[in-house]
DNA sequence: TCCAATCGTAGAAACCTGTAAAAATCACAT
DNA sequence: ATGTGATTTTTACAGGTTTCTACGATTGGA
């Protein structure tokens, strides 16, 4: 999880990313406000910690700038004593949270994750992740974490239904290894192939597929693996 | 779809005007708590945001009444900082949700659009939130904040009975740690996750479910809880 | 057959959860 | 205001579970 921090002090910016990262951030920065939305574009965080007083552009012009291109990413901004606070959060600019400089650690990180927080889960998570798919007798379903084939009912754990998911949105194709790290561990994963292998184990048995005759996940020698429904 | 403000602030009412309808809403408003229910007889709004400190009639007040005349509108609250939010949301008055001032512009068009999305949806939800209900061999008591199993009866604290009430309006699906604090604490809860854990482990011992072989609040590993009831 | 890729297993490491107890906060009466 | 009891939240640490790694056995294809 990515986090922009925007600010030109740099000693508040050096303490910033620290904390960010000690609490299992990836952190990109600047420092002038005219770089913020390049910064942006770039890195693509999942949230944006911006100063108000800034050098080139001010925190209130880059929000607005965002918001403009129609950039829903939670932004939370860092105020001195005694500005504007109404006008940040209130009716113009669209930010969706501020602190009051100074600030207390542990009530920026607080503000952090509840702003991440905001939009996940509730009622709306779009339908494709949530919807039943079979393979095979085997029905899964994401909702419950299960799988029902016949009469038996297996859990299935995070990492497979997100693997098997994928499988079932890419059925028949073969996929490398690289790419399913890539998708379900996600990018910056560092680690052997095998852990994948492993799933894959675990996957047949509760597919109910043997090891030395599956039907479902099938190897392709010195590729990766291809799912058949 | 019209939506009916009342507030007596005239800056934030005409901010809550323009947003409204820059997002698509016709407004209705007024700024008097004893005329809000009139207002309100004409109009027939779709969703009423309603401040709680209003002349005439609080906002406590209005929403009762509308509620004793069996309106099932959605009802929105904004509160003060520090106002006493608990009673607000849920438990005795009826408010659907609620904001505190200062609120962010996107997260009261975001709540907005939840509400009206849940009326409009799934009939599942509307239920009288003071139905009893079952899980397992126990009876909760939403009224009486009580639990009945057996010959005994346990005492039910307000989060409790809260958390019992989504889950079980969520039977058998998994729940994220981060949707059940946005659900029942509010998305702007500034508190860790742990939090969510030690009300688990009080409701597993008053349904009666030993830690290690739970059959009722089951914990889904990295992810969250479910209930089967 | 030979070589490289894959598989199974088990133990280690990392991460997550259960629990109790302390601390903070809240609700209300003094 | 101040204190008191109840509730909620935080903290700390002891498990648990999942994920990762290492390594030898096995398999597939030229």
């Amino acid at each position: 999880m990515k986090i922009m921090v925007v600010e030109d002090d740099p000693h508040i910016l050096l303490g910033l990313q620290e904390v960010l990262k000690s609490d299992g951030f990836d952190v990109a920065s600047c420092n002038r406000g005219d770089q913020a939305l390049a910064v942006f574009s770039k890195h693509r965080p999942a949230l944006v910690v911006l100063d108000v007083m800034l050098p080139g552009l001010s925190g209130y012009d880059v929000c607005k700038q965002l918001r403009a291109k129609k950039v829903t990413t939670p932004i939370l901004m860092l105020t001195a004593k005694g500005q504007e606070i109404d006008k940040v959060v209130g009716l113009d600019l669209g930010a969706d949270d501020y602190v009051t400089k100074p600030f207390g650690v542990r009530e920026l990180l607080a503000r952090i994750h509840a702003l991440l927080r905001r939009g996940q889960g509730t009622a709306a998570e779009p339908q494709s992740l949530e919807a039943e798919f079979k393979i095979g007798a085997a029905t899964i379903n994401p909702k419950t974490f299960q799988l029902h084939r016949g009469k038996t009912t297996e859990e299935l754990t995070a990492k497979e239904i997100r693997l098997l998911q994928y499988f079932h949105a890419h059925a028949g194709d073969v996929l490398s290894r690289d790419r399913l790290l890539n998708e379900v561990w996600g990018l910056n994963y560092l680690g052997t192939t095998r852990t994948l292998d492993q799933v894959i184990v675990q996957l047949r048995k509760k597919l109910g597929d043997n090891g030395d005759e599956p039907k479902h996940l099938l190897t392709v020698h010195g590729v990766g693996y291809k799912l058949i429904a």
